[in-house]
DNA sequence: GAAAGAGGTCACTAGGTCAA
DNA sequence: TTGACCTAGTGACCTCTTTC
C-alpha cells in the first residue's frame, strides 16, 4: 500500500521526496485519482496490467504470472480480498485480479490521453457533485471514460512489451474477464471538441483527490481485454470459471454476488475532505465491525454494536 | 535511488548486531530503530502484527493466536509484563499483546514507507532532543509518528542489541499500559522540505539507535481491522462467545474474555444509519485508508480513540 | 519534455525451525 | 515453550521505456 493515501500531502510529500522524479523543484505533479484497487481496495497507484490496482496487487500479479504459479484456495474460493486479508488467499487474490481484468495483454503504456483524463475528470466531478452515481455504484466515482479509453491509449502496443513480457505473457488467461469489460466500459467516444484543450488543472484533480482518497474507487474496467491474437495461451489452466460474478454495474466491484446495491448516498457526503474525529471513529467502528464479523453486508450500527465493536 | 539509504544489509547483521555497522561506513544497513517492544520492553525487531515487539512476543502471539490459546491468570490480571518476567503470565503477556494492538489485521508487510521513517525519525529526534515525552510517559522515546500511521510500518532498529542497551533503563515497567495507546500521535505535517529528500542518513538513524535501545517504545496501535474473507466461516467456531473476536480467517483471533476495553461511543450516533454494501465498501475504503496512512488525516489518537480501535 | 506503467530492487515481515 | 534464525514473500520505490 502506497503510503500515499493521497492527499494533498503525500503529494506533496512525493515531491518533497525527490522520489517522484522530475523533482527537481518543479512540483511534481498530482496523480491521478485512480481511486482504490479494483482488487483489494487499497489506494491504487495507477493502471496496471489493465486495471486500477495497488502496488501490492500489481506486484503480486506480476510474480503470480512469472512463476506461473498455481495457486489453491483452502476455503471456498470466495474469500473476499481487501488489504488487510489480501495476503491470507492467493488464489482468491489472483482469481480477484483476473476477475477485475488484470491481464498481460491489457498492457497500457505511456502518457495518458488529454482527452480521456479531462473525461474521466469531468466524469469523476459529475459524480462527485451529484453525489449518486447513475448505477447506483457504491462509491461514487469512477473514472469509466478513462477505464473504456483503452482504445485509445494503443492496443497494438503490444509487440512492444512482447519482448521483456514474453515470459509473462504467455500465462495470463487474458480473458476471463470478457463480462467484465463489456458491460462495464462506458462507451468511449472521442469527440474530440477542443473543448478541452485546455489542459485539466491541477486543481480539479486536487480536488478530486481530496475528496477521493482511497475511499472512492475509479473503476477501470479492463479496456484492454481485446481478443488476443497474440497470446498463445498455452497452459493456463487457472479456474476461471468464475465469471460468475455478475455485476449489474458498469463497474464491478470486489463484492459478493450476493451483493446487492441500492443508492446511497449519504456516504458521499463523507466522502469530501478530511474525516473529522466523529467520522473517523464512525469509520474506525465500522472497520472493526467488519473486521470481526464480515458477515452481515447490511449492517446497521446500533448501540449494541457499538459496543460490540468497541 | 535511493540507495543511498537502503543497502544491503542483510540479516546478519541484524543479528549480529553488534557491529551495527558504523564501522564500515554506510555500509552495513543499519535498522530502523524500532525502539522497545510495547509487550515486554525488550528490543523490538520491527513491527509484528502490527506493533513494535521482540521476536519472543511475535512468537508468542503467534503461537497463541495458532493454538486458540486461552489463558488464565493465576493473579488479578494485572501482571506487569517486561523483559525479565513475560514468561511467567501468559494470560497478562498475551492480553498486553492485544492491547496494543496486536492483530492479525495490523499485519503489514513489504518496506515501510519512507515518509513514515522520516517522520518516525524526526519525532525521535526532538524527543531526544527535549528529553521529555509529552505524555510523561516513562521511557521517554516513542516513536508515535510512527505508530500512529500505523498503517505505515515503523522502522526498524537494529535489534540486536538487546544486550547492550537494555541494560540501561531496560527494564521499564513498560508503562501502565492502557495509557499507551494514549498517547498522542504527532500531527504530521509534511514539510519534507528537501531535507528529507535525501533518504534518511544512516547517521540519524545510528543516533537514535544509540540513545534508543530498549528505552523506547514506538507505538503502533493496530487500527486496520478489515474484514476478512467472507467465508462461511462455520466450523471453527471457537466456543468463545465472544464474538467479538471471531475470525473466520485461518488465523482466528482470540482474546482473553476479561479483556476490557470500555466503551466509547461516539458512534451510536453517528453509527446509526444503516450501510448498505455500497456503503459498506465506501467504509472499508476510508477505513484502509486510514489503516495505512493515517498521516494526512488530522486525527490525533487520543485515549479512547486509542482504545477504540484496539 | 512530461506523464505513466512495466519491471526491477530490496527493505521488511509472517512463519517455520529447532536448540535450549 | 521459547525465541534466535532463516526463508519465502510482500510491496514501497525507482529506473527505463513508451506515448502524448
Ligand atoms: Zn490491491
Ligand atoms: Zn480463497
Ligand atoms: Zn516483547
Ligand atoms: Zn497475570
Amino acid at each position: 500500500m502506497v503510503d500515499g493515501n493521497d492527499e494533498i500531502i503525500a503529494n506533496e510529500q512525493r515531491d518533497s521526496d525527490l522520489s517522484q522524479k522530475s523533482s527537481k523543484g518543479k512540483r511534481s505533479r498530482l496523480t491521478f485519482p485512480f481511486g482504490a484497487c479494483r482488487v483489494c481496495s487499497d489506494s491504487a497507484t495507477g493502471i496496471h496490467y489493465g486495471i486500477a490496482t495497488c502496488e501490492g496487487c500489481k506486484g503480486f500479479f506480476k510474480r503470480s504470472i512469472l512463476r506461473k504459479e498455481k495457486y489453491r484456495c483452502y476455503f471456498d474460493n470466495a474469500c473476499l480480498i481487501n488489504v488487510a486479508n489480501r495476503n491470507r488467499c492467493k488464489a482468491c487474490r489472483f482469481r480477484q485480479c483476473t476477475n477485475q481484468g488484470m491481464s498481460v495483454d491489457g498492457v497500457k503504456m505511456g502518457r495518458i490521453p488529454k482527452l480521456v483524463k479531462e473525461r474521466a475528470l469531468k466524469e469523476l466531478q459529475e459524480q462527485k457533485t451529484k453525489g449518486t452515481t447513475s448505477n447506483g455504484e457504491i462509491n461514487g466515482m469512477q473514472a469509466n471514460t478513462l477505464s473504456c479509453s483503452s482504445s485509445d491509449r494503443s492496443i497494438d502496443n503490444d509487440d512492444s512489451n512482447t519482448m521483456e513480457t514474453d515470459s509473462i505473457e504467455a500465462q495470463v488467461p487474458s480473458v476471463p474477464m470478457q463480462d467484465d469489460s463489456s458491460n462495464t466500459c462506458a462507451k468511449f467516444e472521442v469527440e474530440i471538441n477542443s473543448s478541452s484543450s485546455g489542459s485539466i488543472d491541477d486543481h480539479q484533480i486536487d480536488v478530486l483527490n481530496s475528496s477521493f482518497n482511497s475511499t472512492v474507487e475509479s473503476h477501470l474496467p479492463a479496456y484492454n481485454s481485446l481478443p488476443d491474437m497474440k497470446s498463445k495461451t498455452s497452459a493456463n489452466d487457472r479456474e476461471d470459471e468464475i465469471k460468475q460474478f455478475t455485476y449489474r454495474t458498469k463497474y464491478p466491484t470486489f463484492l459478493p454476488n450476493d451483493f446487492t446495491v441500492d443508492e446511497t448516498d449519504g456516504l458521499s457526503q463523507l466522502a469530501t475532505g478530511l474525516l473529522n474525529n466523529e467520522e473517523l471513529q464512525y469509520v474506525k467502528a465500522i472497520a472493526n465491525k467488519l473486521g470481526r464479523n464480515s458477515l452481515n453486508l447490511d449492517t446497521r450500527l446500533n448501540d449494541e454494536e457499538a459496543r460490540f465493536i468497541r
